[in-house]
DNA sequence: CTCCAATCTTGTCGCTGTAAAGATTGCTCC
DNA sequence: GGAGCAATCTTTACAGCGACAAGATTGGAG
């Protein structure tokens, strides 16, 4: 174990995923990281400057592999996707959605985040290109920005809302299958928005003609 | 400032919320706290065993107040005043879903908890008394007891994933009134559940005659 | 009035994050 | 190829933390 180890920085990050998957994010400490790294315990100050830079590193990662793994698909698909992110990177979900822990204003971190964000609103505004039928579709037949954004938060809420309830352990359904139910849940969200009286401020908002690339309004029902 | 304060446990509950939205619950600190309540750093000790003891007692109360301000009211409302709650008294809200930061298995805390989980499954299951339009209602309609169960687990996820997103700094609408956003985002839930093409397993849980006091069904759209 | 249990204090221990200063290494430039 | 330099890691030190043990103080029951 030489003084230049080679790549610590990234040896660290995985370890910090590793000790907050076994003893959550409370217990996770820099003295523990660096005997798993076989360091001395102030070298990963030196990496990350302190504890709040590290997790800085470590959330920014998570919002770039967030923003991955939400690129393509259905609007439902990318719901799923976020589900099973926050499953699977289950420390860096934790992490992502709790800015008291790291400098929120980071560059970087700041960046990664509006990818992910980006990608989930997109999708709620240009809607949902293969899976008619599938429940969660998008806003952009009338072409509102607003409602479309809407749809993304309501989306993006209903999605992080159930990964941190199961991940908290607060459904009753333990051995069931997450994803599975997560698409069910998901089902509940609305199908035949035409009939949502929407507010003044909605429409005067742009006109109301037909977007050409409507494609995903199935007459089923 | 003498030897017993009277009602120190009550002080070191307030004192732990003022603590917690001040700068987090990473922050939280015994210590802290008892210079707060101008007393000695064990004294908090002897009245909650330890830190986990003291955020199990926070969270506990904090089920207990949940579980009352979702009393009353509709499906809708009771997902507005379950944002509300969180955004209210954000340091209990903060600590409830950390099961990682208490002792989960406290009969105390238990109850509690079981007692705002019950009142978000009945509102579901039995449905939505006055608010016909509301944008959530509930699936008692087919006496389907799974579909009110996804039902609730779709409004508490969406609730839940909406405060929390608020909480976080991740939506951009930072000046809007969250609970404006909250019941826009509510609105996105189903209205109409009947053209949903239901599993097997679903329809072989019991037969299918309407409810008796099936009110909500409106025939609009 | 006495005694006891509840309450709070004091002192201590090991652990943590952070900072400062020193040791070791690889790289660049001459 | 050798000097110097910057990056990397170690060592040492310190204050704050949670937890424990032992002692001081108090209110109330008998």
């Amino acid at each position: 174990m030489a003084y230049h180890h080679g790549d610590l920085r990234r040896v660290l990050l995985e370890a910090t995923a590793e000790a907050i998957e076994e003893n959550g994010v409370a217990a996770l400490s820099m003295r523990d990281l660096a005997r798993r790294a076989g360091v001395s315990h102030a070298a990963p100050t030196h990496h990350f400057g302190d504890k709040a830079g590290l997790l800085t590193a470590f959330a920014a990662e998570g919002y770039e592999q967030l923003a991955q793994e939400l690129a393509g698909g259905s609007f439902l698909e990318m719901g799923v996707a976020y589900v099973r992110f926050a499953l699977t990177r289950r420390a860096q979900f934790e992490v992502m959605y709790r800015p008291d822990l790291y400098h929120a204003d980071d560059p970087a971190l700041v960046a990664a985040r509006a990818k992910s964000a980006e990608a989930l609103y997109d999708r709620a505004e240009h809607g949902n290109q293969k899976s008619a039928g599938d429940g969660i579709q998008s806003d952009a037949r009338n072409g509102n920005q607003k409602d479309a954004r809407i749809t993304g938060q309501a989306g993006w809420s209903i999605a992080h809302g159930f990964a941190t309830l199961w991940l908290s352990g607060a459904f009753p359904d333990r051995d069931q299958d997450p994803i599975a139910l997560a698409r069910a849940l998901f089902q509940e969200l609305n199908r035949a928005p035409e009939d949502l009286n929407r507010t003044p401020e909605d429409v005067d908002r742009g006109p109301e003609e037909p977007d050409p690339d409507e494609l995903d309004r199935d007459p089923e029902a």
